[in-house]
DNA sequence: TTCACTGCAAAACGTTTGCAAACAG
DNA sequence: CTGTTTGCAAACGTTTTGCAGTGAA
């Protein structure tokens, strides 16, 4: 299967690997890996659903994009690696990324409290949106 | 089916729901459905899969018990059903819960950064149980 | 009789895997 | 040729559901 680079000293992809890459990288959309499946369907007719989610995985564990897991069902895909926290909403479902300023301090307060030596932290606000919350 | 009062003023459970909420509230184990129904059969060798997660989806929507979902696999249930956050183990998996003071604050903070409406938050953990650290 | 709850088996859901064929190097 | 990746279908683990039967009021 053909293979092409994105950047210089970056990862060769596969052609699907590439299609998945950038279904996540398209939109801040945060997709699930049925969505994915669609929008690499689109540009891929043929690829199939296992490849999609070994592409997903492999992404994943390369670091090329973030996996996020609420209870809620289906896995989503983040194209933003870094670390950062999320809010839902409670409305529309509607998920956004955010940067919450002074996590390095509050890890240090979890660590204290929960007497973990601490390596990450999640933080999920559970809420309304702009949107959802004008609607009301 | 027999019912059984736990306290006066208290919902009335039948028998298999007050097997359960034992099941759940037996220790700090946060067990998964599969524990719990495990736990219910020694005490009702009878109970079945399906009255085991009916009686849990009941018990969390009347708040006697907190299903915990994390990403990896199943739901995990609590028996602490007030706000409080979580820390698991990277090495072993153990879970604890912890109370992270300043959560007042910290809500606000999230909400000015995400621009939502706060209802609540959610805040874990990943790092090393003291155990863990202490076996490096 | 009425209504809720149980137990069983089957379905549903998201995800992973076994395997043969296709491909790249 | 050798190792990797694909595509398909079938399997997996978790949870829910349809339905007949049982129990409580």
């Amino acid at each position: 299967m053909a293979r092409q680079k994105i950047k210089p000293a970056a990862v060769a992809l596969t052609r699907q690997r590439q299609v998945v890459l950038d279904a996540v990288q398209a939109g801040d959309h945060h997709p699930t890996a049925a969505e994915v499946f669609d929008a690499a369907r689109t540009k891929m007719p043929g690829i199939s659903f296992a490849t999609v989610y070994n592409s997903l995985r492999f992404l994943r564990d390369e670091g090329l994009v973030h996996e996020i897991k609420f209870g809620d069902g289906a896995s989503r895909y983040d194209r933003e690696t870094e670390r950062h926290d999320h809010a839902i909403c409670s409305a529309c479902g509607k998920l956004v990324d955010f940067d919450l300023p002074g996590t390095v301090a509050l890890t240090r307060a979890a660590a204290r409290a929960s007497r973990f030596k601490a390596a990450s932290i999640h933080l999920t606000l559970i809420g309304l949106c702009p949107k959802c919350r004008d609607a009301k």
